[in-house]
DNA sequence: TCTAATGCATAAGCTATTTATGTATGTTTG
DNA sequence: CAAACATACATAAATAGCTTATGCATTAGA
């Protein structure tokens, strides 16, 4: 990973929010999405990946069912009442440091 | 703080990004400056800011002035060339990274 | 005169992550 | 058909970027 930083702390919301927008969806599959979506440039490692997602269980905001495609397990994540309640609040907090770094990044925006 | 986790990773774009805008500043100074910016919503701690600002200086990124004003001590830090280089960097990084976040939490861009 | 603000600094601890392994099955390719 | 790669889970040790706690000193305000 030559990776920026930047992606930390973001992890939880990206889970808990394609999980609340696709419905069920295992970790490998999870990993092969984001991993589409941003081109390659955001790429979940295994060694973060499935603590998040015990985490977020234990927590009660997913919950789980495992099935077997064939002789191969898969762990099929769903987002529960109180994920969805836990997705909107890092929603918001992801939209404000949005909001902010654009301000103290961009302080030449157009008020024209 | 009860502050979320996703400034980790984005303090030394803000530090070089607000000196490349700015000209010099000593390092309270950028705390009032970003809290101010974002409307109190990030805070940067002493125990990060400094050991930051140390950080870059080492790395050659910043360099750096001791004025007094009165019997207070006040270090001024200034942007290298380098330094100029790396911002841009991290800009882009921090670009590509926003661009990301709301591709994975915004699917319900208007195509239309 | 006590408290808060200004201004610097460092050390210990926390937490989310990377890196390194491990196990096992399924698929592709030379 | 064997080796390499992809799929699919998992955990432990190490690392990084912070927070929390503490310290020192000056200045302003209640």
């Amino acid at each position: 990973m030559a990776t920026n930083q930047l992606y930390k702390g973001s992890l939880s919301t990206i889970i808990l929010k394609l999980l609340g927008e696709k419905g069920r969806m295992y970790g490998y599959q999870i990993t092969q999405e984001v991993k589409a979506i941003s081109s390659g440039e955001y790429v979940i490692t295994e060694g973060a990946l499935y603590p998040m997602l015990h985490k977020l269980e234990a927590q009660g905001l997913l919950t789980v069912e495992i099935e077997m495609t064939g002789n191969r397990m898969r762990k099929y994540y769903s987002i529960t009442k109180n994920g969805k309640k836990e997705v909107a609040n890092l929603m918001t907090e992801m939209e404000s440091y949005i909001r902010n770094m654009q301000s103290l990044l961009n302080p030449k925006i157009d008020l024209a």
